[in-house]
DNA sequence: GAAAAATAACTGGTATACAAGATATATTAG
DNA sequence: CTAATATATCTTGTATACCAGTTATTTTTC
């Protein structure tokens, strides 16, 4: 996590106008214009699909900050969550924090106790298990579309994908690795042309990310990645959807949970499956 | 979108007490007991993943209230959603109605133009042809899974579930079958032990629901409804995964994208698919 | 009259103050 | 010394006021 203060005009913090005080206190409103209030905000185009970015709010800075200091490990699970440290850190005030907070929980990496605490979530293991699974689903669907749709340039586009992440793996350069793997499964969804989808695997992922993060650097599988795309890359090429998909699975399910994991190494960091309830399966 | 007022203390909007001004300026700050600060908290126990949901925040009824009327259409996609009103409508302030509103532009359904207005979020079509992909794809796994767990008694229960559905139908209560049919799919996941993978399928759901809304009423196909459930259980009780998933493809094919009315029907409802950016895959 | 500039009144974004519950520490009782 | 009680001080939840844009309307200009 950054300790950077957000960059902001300097008299930000400054007294605002006091000198402005006792206007419209209710009784002076009789000498105002009587202009009409503006009649009810017509609602954008139909076609204006598109949303303007233009200013990035400090909430999402901090979100954005918050989010990959706690799926980099930065932030262990369990450690706290306190607003008005965080207020001191980026030079906000608690509402923008406060907004980003609440993002995280709807996430589910930060959970709150209420007049109590925030802290960071822990993983709960039966979470990683499902997301396996729902990405598995997920990536089936895509890589099968995308094997479909392809064209000629996206092929070599990914297959320049898997030429850098060979050379990142040569590197030994993890976060460039997994940078690029990241870019060989979201070429594969655009291809699909499913940003939909895209955004729900990587909303999966993340529940995985934190688990991956402790378990991967063990074990050095990156050249095997490397293959597995390839192997996914040339059923597409080939036009073949069925394999594809094959490839695809085989590739994804050499992520395995690995139970052991919770009593060897950070029992604090995880979860046991609670108690499945069928309240857990209610409607809104 | 009901009009009902929080239910709050009588003096909840009252002056809070006064009479205390003067206490602790900062310079009385000398006087005070020298107690050291307290250490961090400690975070909760490993195993406590029960979450006490005791108390219902106001900005949970809010959300809650909120979801539904634009679920179920009540408040028009192209809608404005004034915080300073709602503050007014459920007797809050805007904070919690803020939070409230923030969550609904995660889900989707709402949409903020920055000191311009929030609007109820139209119907991408592409977003409706994209969680119909997803929600078969994660559907399938979870019939695939509780074919292979489910017990008798869980399939007696959904046989139950069925008959509900199947006299909801005959007395034509829309609202009723619906909340049945929720339960059908509800109840393979529980069985299926996917607790996360079903608040997916949800989530995803929403999606299609506000066009379902709108083109189901048509079509009066309630009873096929029945039949097809009967037949994935039917399947899933004799234990033929691969039957019972394919039962359930024809079942959700039936829910197709008919294009049609975005030119015929409310084109103000839906925004057509905007144009394909690769921005749309680029990563966090 | 038509076009351009001014402006009032709306909007959401942020900062701050207070309320109310939770918890570790200090105090007291035995 | 141990256990129960008290309390200071932490936490998040809520209310309110101000900041900073956007837009419909009015006014001005030609």
């Amino acid at each position: 996590m950054t300790h950077v203060k957000i960059a902001r005009d300097a008299v930000s913090t400054g007294r605002y106008g006091q000198a402005m005080a006792e206007t419209e206190t209710g009784a002076v409103s009789e000498s105002r214009t009587k202009r009409k209030p503006r009649a009810a905000n017509a609602p954008p185009a139909a076609g204006s699909g598109i949303r303007a970015r233009i200013a990035a709010k400090n909430s999402d800075i901090v979100y954005r900050d918050l989010h990959k200091a706690i799926v980099t490990m930065e932030l262990a699970p369990g450690a706290p969550v306190v607003e008005r440290k965080l207020t001191e850190q980026y030079g906000v005030s608690r509402t923008p924090v406060r907004e980003a907070v609440l993002r995280l929980v709807e996430d589910g990496l930060v959970e709150v106790a209420p007049k109590s605490g925030t802290f960071v979530a822990r993983i709960p293991l039966s979470v990683v298990r499902e997301a396996l699974v729902a990405r598995r689903a997920l990536e089936e669907v895509t890589v099968r579309a995308a094997t479909e749709l392809s064209s000629e340039s996206r092929i070599m586009q990914m297959r320049a994908i898997i030429q850098q992440q060979q050379e990142m793996a040569d590197a030994g350069d993890e976060e460039a690795f997994h940078q690029a793997d990241d870019a060989f499964h979201a070429s594969i969804a655009a291809a699909a042309r499913y940003p939909g989808i895209w955004k729900m695997i990587q909303q999966v992922r993340i529940q995985v990310e934190r688990y991956r993060r402790l378990t991967l650097p063990q074990t050095g599988r990156m050249p095997m990645v490397v293959k597995e795309h390839t192997a996914v890359l040339d059923a597409m090429a080939a036009g073949d959807a069925d394999a594809a998909v094959a490839r695809m699975n085989e590739h994804l399910n050499k992520l395995q949970l690995d139970i052991s994991i919770f009593r060897d190494l950070w029992p604090d960091y995880f979860t046991i499956d609670p108690a499945l309830d069928e309240k857990l399966f209610a409607s809104r």
